[in-house]
DNA sequence: CCAAAAGTGTTAACTCTACACCCATGT
DNA sequence: ACATGGGTGTAGAGTTAACACTTTTGG
């Protein structure tokens, strides 16, 4: 560290995750409640800082097996914005790089940071909470992305546990987006895109009725034709 | 500036920018010569440290104009990713927030930053040259985007002149897809999209034939259905 | 047997593509 | 008059939405 590392403009950077997931039928995020100031005793996303021989990627990463146990590969992790407004945070400039993660329900938040200061919310609530820093507006970015990457991608697949039904897939789209979808018609959509779905040859009874056939994720990322929300 | 800002995990902050615009035909982009060290000598995209008092978008917003001479309000600048590779800079940990922005033909690369030093290239051409630090990964991801967003956003328009015809608009699309458009088809597609182009009653006939209507952008930001590029 | 959920068939409405054709100007 | 690009009409193909219907289980 030399002195024109010091004099020259420079910051704190912070990852911070908007963890997303589906929790009894509703769009939910993990919340932490602050230990120490600034916003002592707020409610705030996880977030830290990026130490120097890491990217923000990994540090995020990180943010998110800590305080949820699911791993980066079992997660959709993308970066999506920057925040850096000077007055962010009170005491010293931080700038905070955002991210969503979408991941498949992992039960009660776990031990790993700190178990008693973490809580799932479902997301419309959240959204009413007083937030530290600027993160209700993180989480609302968070929100808008995903219900796009339904649209666009095959990211609704991160929702679900490895091995789903098209009904399960179908409710997370319909829990998302806040509409109803044909169960037939959206059967035969997703089916019928090629490496979106891949059969695993089981069934399972789980959802009551008839048995479901049982697929995990496709290789495919991108859908070749979106999806919409529209009715 | 305590001893904690110092010994705690900080970066430099550095905001850089493929500007793109259309120029002769082709989807170009403008590179800088860098005149010091690291890197002295080699092409690069556009950039510089953020400012103490300023926001990322602030810092990509000087360069656009200290470069281009476009102000931010006539041009559309997205971040677009986060490069924070500890090694990406030899010098020092930089991280880096890729900025793409969309902005009219400004004639000739002009004198603001160093305008021996900057120029005007095809982005194709540009992808094959060798680009300081990351910057070419930066490039490619900028170029993505730019065909992602015309896809689904009215972005196509930040490309054209203030005044535009829908052919004028078509051939954007045409260049940065790299694909031909039915010319009748896409007239009645974009011009049925409420709010997207905004008639000014005048007409032009600059691109020979039958006099064409001109246009300004609309309101509409996101499209409501994404023109494809595809056949 | 009945309820429930999975998955398929069917059809009418809608949208898109290709391309023919007419329009309004400069030369 | 004619070349040039702007813009409209139209028919056939393709896609989608709505919903009836069959399938396969558990109770």
């Amino acid at each position: 560290m030399t002195l024109s590392d010091i004099t020259n403009p420079h910051s704190f950077v912070a990852a911070d995750v908007a963890i997303l997931t589906i929790r009894d039928g509703a769009l939910s995020v993990l919340l932490i409640r602050r230990a120490n100031p600034p916003f002592k005793g707020m409610l705030a996303l996880p977030g830290g800082f990026v130490e120097p021989d890491e990217t923000v990627e990994r540090a995020a990463a990180r943010e998110l097996f800590e305080e949820t146990g699911v791993p980066k590969s079992a997660s959709r992790l993308e970066s999506i914005g920057v925040y850096s407004d000077p007055e962010r945070d009170p005491r010293r400039r931080v700038i905070s790089i955002a991210f969503a993660a979408l991941v498949p329900n992992p039960g009660e938040s776990r031990a790993g940071g700190d178990a008693a200061s973490t809580q799932w919310m479902p997301a419309d609530r959240a959204l009413k909470e007083p937030l530290a820093f600027d993160h209700i507006k993180i989480l609302e970015r968070a929100i808008a992305h995903a219900k796009r990457q339904l649209e666009y991608t095959t990211d609704a697949t991160a929702f679900c546990p490895d091995e789903f039904t098209v009904a399960e897939l179908r409710r997370v789209y319909e829990i998302v987006w806040e509409t109803k979808l044909d169960p037939g018609n959206f059967h035969r959509k997703v089916t019928r895109i090629d490496d979106f779905l891949q059969p695993t040859g089981d069934t399972t009874t789980r959802d009551g009725g008839r048995p479901a056939a049982l697929y995990t994720a496709g290789t495919l990322k991108r859908l070749p034709l979106p999806l919409s929300p529209g009715k």
